[in-house]
RNA sequence: GCGCCCGUAGCUCAGCUGGAUAGAGCAACGGACUUCUAAUCCGUAGGUCCCGCGUUCGAAUCGCGGCGGGCGCGCCA
């Protein structure tokens, strides 16, 4: 069945598709015009030469708008000198209709100076392609399944799974943005002794609950939330039911209500998974004991001690792994290797997994366990996320699961906001740790670098609202309109939209989130220093009574930054208003 | 001991496959509110890019060796 608007639907995104691949971006032009002059140039040369070579944005302007080192790359490697192959690679570059000018500077670089072609190009493809424009094919519609968070289901989560949570998310909509068909997964780790643990805590918080004989403190997880579970479950239950309860009852029971506690939570958020996997359901299904099968036949395990070891070697592991420990009890790589036998089985070009550094040392076994089953390991990413310290009153918060003062996502969210919390995780380098300076994160004043970006938009949306009122329009792209965009803000701000293309991409090729949130405050900058001229300088106005053309022009530039910016916190999963209340108007 | 990550401005961190005078945010200092939303802007100051050697026309970036910090190296998960 199909709703009568879903086929206009396809139809326009079908459109948009055909559209993005018509219409090349600034980068991707420029690019191939470089080719294309190379290849007369040094015939002969491989495409992986030609990739060496690229357009990159200048840091000064009196450089140009845009500048190559290709002269340089392939001078030495013909003999030729740089700043003679920069004459002609210049002289050729500046035939294409988007330069204005072309020259050889310094040891041989070749600046551009773009074209007013060039600068219609950019704001005619955000025009043309709105809430698309950013979005690219680098993925060629591969599938790609994304694994994060994975919280166990025993407890709470804590500060760091919101770091996952926020990565995990914008990874989906970055690659999703880059062309990949992504399916976001949950994997439930809901079986073996730490559920037997769970199980008897929560026996025991629902038996102390019910004014039972019990030894809560005796158990594992000694944590409120349980408490809270036990009485809300024993309520209106007999002492004869409760105690013929087995722990498995028990653990079921507590499990269901930490999923849906972690579903909930990250739902505040705004984090949706598309799949959940339960290792219970592996178990069930046969899938950990044929997994077990595969690898005793794979050759690639070996007895010793009596326990059945796992063969590691050539992934980077220093020994060896246990999989079947003596006493005949399976070690968790098991069900995990068998998790990834599941993944595989499924079919999809590529699997990313998004773990805390803390489990540094798990990939490589994992690694050698799928690879053992025949499956193509290169296909696996596995990302490690550093540590996440929550920064209090300038003061770093200590925090140890075991002591149970750990800091709660829940908290954080509810107190930061999600924008915020989620603009702070996604800032940094996986790599880096991470300090959430959380008065930083609440704070609604321009230390906050989410609340700026977030205003601009408003503001552009404001000043919009006004124009429309005036019966103000932002133009068409031409040539005529870019005339009156000549400010030097005004052409830094269309090459800085001309960026934005390749900072996805780059963003999903490297696995890296923190690029979009750099680049956005970057924009907002831009636009907020644009905004204030008008303060020393009235003919700096955006919307001016007495220059209807100039207005419109200017109102076409606006409009494609709040393009651009509402494109980008999307991305980021994070609002962008229309509007923001001032402090004083907030009731 | 071995593996991975980090070491860049007072603090937190960017610096893309090496490229032209090293950047941002915050903090500091000096300015700008009868506004198209000052939740903003303008300006100033601030760095031996941990150290050494090497590769290169060119190194924060690549290689090697150190130093400092984090994490990981269980028949735990």
């Amino acid at each position: 069945m199909t709703r009568p608007g879903a086929i206009a639907s396809i139809a326009r995104r079908i459109s948009r598709r055909l559209l993005m691949e018509l219409l090349l971006s600034l980068r991707e032009e420029m690019d191939s015009a470089l080719r294309e002059a190379l290849e007369v140039l040094v015939p002969g040369l491989g495409e992986e030469s030609i990739s060496r070579a690229v357009f990159g944005p200048t840091k000064s302007p009196e450089h140009g708008d845009l500048a190559t080192n290709a002269a340089m790359v392939f001078s030495k490697e013909h003999g030729r000198k740089p700043r003679e192959m920069g004459e002609e690679l210049a002289a050729r570059l500046g035939e294409h209709r988007f330069v204005e000018s072309a020259e050889v500077a310094g040891p041989g670089f070749v600046n551009v100076r773009l074209s007013r072609a060039a600068f219609v190009h950019v704001l005619h493809c955000i025009g043309e392609l709105g809430e698309n424009y950013g979005e690219g094919t680098l993925g060629q519609g591969e599938s790609v399944l994304l694994e994060f968070v994975s919280a166990n289901p025993t407890g709470p989560m804590h500060i760091g799974h919101c770091r996952h949570a926020a990565v995990g998310d914008a990874l989906a909509r970055l690659l999703r943005a880059a062309g990949h068909d992504v399916t976001t997964e949950f994997y439930i780790n809901d079986a073996g002794t730490q559920m037997e643990a769970l199980g008897e805590s929560f026996r025991q918080r629902c038996f102390e609950a019910a004014g039972m004989p019990a030894d809560a403190e005796g158990t594992q997880y000694t944590g409120e939330y349980l408490a809270e579970f036990a009485r809300d479950f024993v309520a209106g239950k007999c002492v004869e039911e409760l105690q013929g309860m087995a722990v498995e009852d028990f653990a079921q029971e507590a499990r269901d209500r930490n999923l849906q506690m972690i579903k909930s939570d990250l739902e505040h958020m705004g984090v949706f998974f598309d799949s959940f996997v339960a290792e219970r359901d592996l178990h069930e299904s046969g899938e950990v004991a044929e997994t077990l099968q595969k690898l005793r036949e794979s050759g690639r395990v070996y007895e010793k001690d009596g326990a059945l070891w796992l063969v590691t070697d050539g992934f980077g592991d220093d020994q060896d792994r246990v999989l079947v420990k003596s006493d005949g009890a399976p070690t968790y790589l098991v069900p995990d290797i068998a998790y990834h036998h599941d993944k595989f089985k499924r079919g999809f070009g590529r699997y990313i997994n998004v773990f805390g550094a803390d489990h540094g040392g798990y990939p490589p076994r994992l690694r050698a366990g799928i690879s053992h089953l025949g499956h193509d390991v290169s296909r696996l990413t596995i990302l490690l996320l550093r540590l996440v310290f929550l920064l209090r009153e300038g003061k770093r918060v200590k925090f140890s699961k075991r002591a149970g003062n750990f800091v709660a996502l829940a908290d954080v969210v509810e107190e930061a906001g999600s924008d915020a919390t989620r603009w702070f995780m996604l800032s940094r380098s996986v790599d880096s740790e991470l300090e959430f300076d959380i008065d930083l994160a609440r704070e609604a004043t321009n230390r906050n670098p989410v609340y700026k970006v977030q205003y601009a938009h408003a503001r552009i949306c404001s000043v919009e609202r006004k124009g429309r009122g005036a019966k103000l329009r932002a133009a068409e792209p031409s040539g005529q309109v870019l005339e009156r965009l000549s400010a030097q803000v005004e052409r830094d701000m269309v090459l800085a939209l001309a960026q934005f293309p390749e900072i996805v991409e780059r963003s999903a090729r490297e696995l890296a989130v923190h690029h979009l949130p750099a680049y956005l405050l970057h924009l907002a900058d831009l636009w907020n220093s644009y905004w204030s001229l008008a303060r020393t300088e009235p003919g700096m106005r955006i919307l001016r009574e007495d220059d209807r053309e100039l207005t419109e022009a200017r109102l076409l530039l606006a409009s494609a930054l709040r393009q651009v910016l509402a494109n980008g916190l999307g991305m980021m999963g994070i609002a962008a208003p229309r509007k923001m209340l001032r402090e004083e108007e907030d009731a």
